[in-house]
DNA sequence: GTATCGACCGATACACTGTATTCCCTGATG
DNA sequence: CATCAGGGAATACAGTGTATCGGTCGATAC
């Protein structure tokens, strides 16, 4: 083929510089934006001017991804705080807050198993300062603070997506929710159920978290101070 | 309108007879044979002999399918026993036993609002079993130790995952992990948690599960006393 | 300086997903 | 008997994670 008629070499554009943690923090922008379901890795490559398969020299799967993602959010959580029971509670907050700012955070958690820099520090630092504490004792007391974390951010953020789905504000998700209780309740069938909405206790988030985190504190101070 | 109320459509004797709840029990006959990815609505309905789109007859998104599956555990799962410590150990204890049942349950609780029937009897029953402790102390505590079953049995299944990935053996997966663990803590630069491996205590699930619920029954029984 | 080779980036391909739409058959009705 | 409505099934579509392929470029061997 003559040079006349033969295309120039398509002057390519250079290829855009790539790291690990450039590719997590656009993911994690992605998904502090529009939710975990708006990472996939196509997006996360069109978002740094990428090719997708350009990802796979950096991390060879999704799931690796979300594992890195989640690392980075460790980052963020640290214990503060002298004695034990600020160490704890100091924690679970951190966690809590590292949550609000990463919603999605709350569905990766406790998901996979969890062995990154920033995840072995964060345990690092919190079992460093529960100092004095014997380990047969401070051991059960962390796991058990964790597994409290876990599932009262899962619920928290849970509740906080259906208000929003309904239409954000709450009067509209009772509007929207009540009905269909009122008339489950108007069964019959749930009586207790239907006491707790009317007499119990109506605590807000905040309120709710601290209170049941309190209780698991009071539990291990009473393990570790006889 | 929610799926909860929405009443089945009428049973065309036609092809092959087909009901929500067959269509949730395939479901979770998949689900606990492969695994929660191995649900999809092609293979509910191929399990079935029956058209992919048939199943939307009977549930509008594949969310609502989850939700169905969620509330059908919710079905196994009651407290039993007498006073308000013996309703919440149990409560929790059946949460976990389930969840050895149907591992993906882990991978869905807490993750969206449960208002199916299944879930409010469960509800129903501990909050009756409560008795006699007043509203405003047994709130909070079910909140917590619902708190606290969601992560435990999701770090639990966690790591049971982790080991049958490696090699189902326990022997196979401190090989696989131990060297990347020998090589972190090699670097010094987590003291404490070398320590932890070295010297802590080193119980199993069971164990595991059971102290951290103590600890939080514990904290809870004292509230409740004063 | 030239030829060869190896790495690597981008495009393409594949199997699969959830769901919208369309089409056709069948059974009921006028 | 003709018409119509409704429902099951096939098709269609946009999107997913990832395997493979092809070509181009830079570095290396002679």
């Amino acid at each position: 083929m003559l040079v006349w008629e033969r295309p120039e070499p398509l002057d390519r554009p250079s290829p855009a510089p790539l790291s690990r943690d450039g590719i997590v923090r656009a993911s994690i922008r992605l998904a502090d934006a529009d939710g975990l379901e708006a990472v996939s890795l196509r997006k996360v490559a069109a978002a740094l001017n990428v090719g997708p398969m350009r990802l796979y020299g950096y991390i060879a799967t999704k799931d690796e991804l979300l594992d890195l993602m989640v690392d980075a959010v460790h980052a963020e959580i640290r214990p503060t705080g002298d004695g034990w029971r600020e160490a704890l509670c100091s924690l679970a907050e951190a966690t809590r807050h590292a949550v609000h700012r990463h919603e999605w955070f709350a569905d990766l958690i406790g998901g996979r198993p969890q062995l990154g820099p920033h995840t072995l520090a964060s345990g690092e630092a919190v079992v460093a300062a529960m100092g004095g504490v014997d380990l047969d004792a401070a051991v059960p007391a962390i796991a058990a603070v964790n597994a409290y974390v876990i599932g009262a951010v899962r619920r928290e953020i849970t509740e906080r997506r259906a208000e929003r789905a309904t239409g954000m504000d709450k009067r509209q998700w009772q509007a929207t929710f009540g009905p269909y209780l009122e008339r489950t309740f108007a069964t019959g069938r749930f009586p207790a159920l239907a006491r707790v909405v009317r007499d119990g206790p109506h605590l807000d988030a905040d309120q709710t978290f601290r209170a049941g985190l309190d209780l698991l504190l009071d539990g291990i101070e009473a393990r570790i101070a006889h």
